[in-house]
DNA sequence: ATGCCTTTCCCAGAAAGA
């Protein structure tokens, strides 16, 4: 079995590269972020005529998460008990999405960005994760083969930036924010490290500013964290750097996981 | 070369991204 992530910045934008992708890369579950469009815009239709059923939850402009599967999706369940809102509690944001695709229970995760750890959006990140960490024991220390995966907007260390001197006082790096990855691991979930397919981080994201990506200024910031089962399943992880090339990519490559269930 | 920001709102420039 296939798994993959992967931030589109825009489904709409992305639209041939990701059927592309789907088409050569056959992952059997592909979890998406920043769909930035509302729950029924998502081409639902292009995606099926290769073979694809997909569960989304959109709001327009911004955000929007999602799962497309070829084996199957089920229970869906849109946002986690408690979430927070941004900027007030009752205002929530498409951010979650998680649904059962086989033998898989897997979460499509977007954190908050943070923007600036002064900002209140780095303090609904925190409460954010907070909130969900605290709805995973369940499914975490089950049987089933089960992962929370996306773009968590954190570097879980150093290694995980290009140059950490860049990143002093930033979002994306800073203790409270790796302490809530921590989190997920006291939790029981295991970090799927992915190999590079180039170099020696493997980095998923890059800016599109000052040709980042040629010149390897890369963050780790789209993760796979899976219970045990899925861990001791998992035969091979890596980061399809070849899906940020080329004409029109998003930002972000895709993580993708394959795993003997 | 892998190439120097992109996307959305909507037609102008702001907001957001990380």
């Amino acid at each position: 079995m296939r798994i993959a992530t992967w931030n589109l910045n825009s489904v709409t934008a992305r639209l041939p590269r990701l059927l592309q992708w789907l088409e050569e890369s056959e992952p059997d579950v592909l979890c998406v972020q920043e769909t930035k469009v509302a729950g029924d815009k998502f081409p639902v239709a292009e995606v099926a005529a290769l073979g694809y059923e997909v569960a989304h939850h959109g709001q327009g402009r911004w955000n929007g998460v999602g799962i497309i599967s070829r084996v199957g999706i089920a229970d869906v369940v849109t946002d986690f008990a408690q979430s927070p809102g941004f900027p007030e509690s009752d205002i929530k944001e498409a951010r979650a999405i998680a649904a059962t695709c086989g033998p898989l229970r897997i979460w499509s995760l977007y954190v908050p960005n943070g923007r600036t750890p002064d900002d209140p959006h780095y303090r609904y990140k925190l409460e954010w994760l907070k909130a969900l960490s605290g709805t995973l024991a369940a499914d975490v220390h089950g049987e089933r083969p089960f992962a929370i995966v996306g773009d968590f907007n954190i570097a879980p260390t150093d290694d995980d930036v290009w140059d950490p001197a860049q990143f002093v006082d930033a979002t994306h790096v800073t203790a409270p924010e790796r302490g809530a990855l921590q989190q997920f691991l006291d939790l029981g979930l295991h970090d799927v490290f992915p190999r590079p397919l180039k170099g020696d981080h493997p980095y998923t994201y890059w800016d599109y500013r000052a040709g980042s990506f040629h010149k390897g200024w890369g963050m780790r910031i789209d993760l796979v964290y899976a219970n045990t089962t899925l861990q001791k399943a998992v035969t091979d992880a890596y980061v399809d750097r070849d899906a940020r090339k080329g004409k029109g990519p998003s930002d972000h490559a895709p993580v993708v996981v394959d795993a003997s269930l």
